[in-house]
DNA sequence: GTCTATACATTGATAGAC
DNA sequence: GTCTATCAATGTATAGAC
């Protein structure tokens, strides 16, 4: 082949996006290998020519998630106001496409059960979240409470099975983060 | 034997609590059949005898946690007022004692990606815990906000890696917290 | 009610042919 | 680099002896 190493970068790239979007969805220890190697063509046994083990496609999949979960924030609470970001983050549509959205209220437990070199790669990313926040808010406290406020939401509410009661409690975060900024 | 329905009636409860015990610690789907029967001296096979499935387990735990959750949140927040709560919710020995903590920052995902019977029975407690706290707080929105904030506060901090940002995070919210009750 | 044994699927990971 | 085949371990669940 002409560009062999692009190809196995590409491949690369691409296997952690599925698994990203898998993990969100079904959870990162039950995304088995067969399956995501599955969804880029291969077999199973192609997977440890790109990865050494599944831990550290755990450590690509936290990296590049909140990467992008830190480009959404920065983009929707800069461009306009905490409103905006608010209104897309705590939606019904958040709620039912996990395998789209935020990694935080998906992968955030199952990170507290990894090990310590998964910990310390989430801890970054959400560092970085943060600060764009406080940049946003100006005000540190209320980042950390905004942010810890929207994730927990968003984890409650997938876990329930009413909608009329899921958004009793979006939309009661929702008002309460507004009302806390407008005084 | 004299008892013998009681002593049945004991062994499940007792199975009951502690596998809500390895699932807030280690996960409910990873907590297997054969683990949870060794931790009251039995071998796996007998679990059938207690449970239909591990999903009536499941569901089981769930109704147990959140009723265990609710009585706690209860007393600590109407014995004296919401910082006595969140200084034992938001503390570093909540954090790194899952096996004995609330149940919502560690079961709450898992559930979200279970079948309808045991959203049902989630959404169940968790309406109630909110009830309790609207009590006590007088205004659902901030009930609902102080829930979902305390919830993703302590989720998040679990999954980092250094105890000073935990502590950054956790105080944040409990200052935040308190800012917004003394308005 | 509990035991051992077993069935059957699936897991992460490795070895060697191509 | 990918394939098939395979390994050892683990998962839920069932059957039949005691």
């Amino acid at each position: 082949m002409r560009y062999p190493q692009n190809r196995k970068a590409e491949t690369r790239q691409k296997l952690i996006e599925n698994a990203g979007a898998l993990a969100k969805k079904e959870g990162f220890a039950t995304t088995g290998v067969d399956g995501l190697m599955a969804t880029v063509g291969l077999t199973g046994g192609a997977f440890y020519s790109h990865f050494d083990s599944k831990n550290e496609l755990l450590l690509e999949i936290i990296k590049r998630e909140l990467a992008v979960s830190y480009e959404r924030i920065n983009q929707q609470s800069s461009q306009e106001n905490l409103a905006n970001f608010l209104n897309v983050y705590l939606s019904p549509s958040h709620l039912k496409l996990p395998e789209m959205g935020c990694a935080l209220p998906s992968l955030t437990t199952e990170v507290g059960r990894a090990d310590d070199s998964a910990k310390e790669e989430f801890e970054q990313g959400l560092v970085k979240i943060h600060h764009s926040l406080t940049a946003q808010l100006g005000d540190t406290q209320q980042a950390w409470a905004v942010i810890s406020m929207v994730v927990g939401s968003v984890s409650l509410a997938r876990a329930m099975k009413n909608p009329e009661t899921q958004n009793a409690l979006l939309n009661a975060c929702k008002e309460f983060a507004l009302k806390t900024e407008n005084e």
